[in-house]
DNA sequence: AGAGCGATGGCCT
DNA sequence: GGCCATCGCTCTA
């Protein structure tokens, strides 16, 4: 499917790393075409995992102390994802506190380098597979009310509506 | 070899 | 709302 509709899509699905579980509240798609997409300069050593199969986790620094998960989504060698931007916590709380080292639950997960720190995603899942994985999504309810609005923290490409988040959470990053 | 920067978050006012 | 820590990567020379 296009980029745009898995954004859509992964809203309301389950993202699962070993004991923790979190429904995917808030996306961002990136297109190949897209001057703030990482893949949009070509190929590089850092952006080489946007470049892989669909199904691949891309994961990136950023600002010298956060990392960024993303689903790439296109076909190999077209640079497309959907950067994941908020979860609502669904199990492993506990220890996605102790991450967190908050207790505030709306705030372990909202957010792209929260949910990171909180699911204990890592650098080493760069490039892997997410099939089937200790790393994984699973499906879940279809979602209602669907908000599509302008992405956050760009600072080319902001007039793209290729942001999503469902409407009625209390778990999205920003409104 | 070195400057500049970035899809953020936390703390301060 | 503003500031800034902090670091790997890219770009330029």
């Amino acid at each position: 499917a296009p980029t745009i509709s898995i954004a859509k899509s992964l809203l309301g699905c389950y993202l699962i790393n070993g004991k923790c579980v979190g429904k995917i509240v808030e996306t961002e798609a990136y297109l190949f075409d897209d001057p703030a997409s990482h893949s949009f300069k070509g190929k590089t050593k850092r952006n080489e995992a946007m470049f892989g199969e669909a199904g691949t986790a891309y994961v990136y620094f950023i600002y010298g102390n956060h990392y960024c998960f993303n689903i790439v989504t296109n076909k190999k060698e077209i640079g497309e994802a959907v950067l994941i931007r908020a979860l609502e916590p669904v199990e492993g709380i506990k220890l996605m506190k102790n991450r967190r080292g908050t207790y505030d639950l709306k705030n372990l997960c909202a957010g792209p380098g929260k949910l990171v720190e909180a699911m204990g995603i890592s650098k080493e899942d760069n490039g892997k597979d997410l099939l089937n994985r200790k790393l994984r999504i699973e499906k879940g309810r279809k979602v209602k009310n669907i908000v599509q609005c302008e992405r956050i923290g760009i600072t080319k490409g902001t007039e793209l509506p290729h942001r999503f988040y469902i409407e009625d959470s209390e778990f999205v990053s920003k409104r």
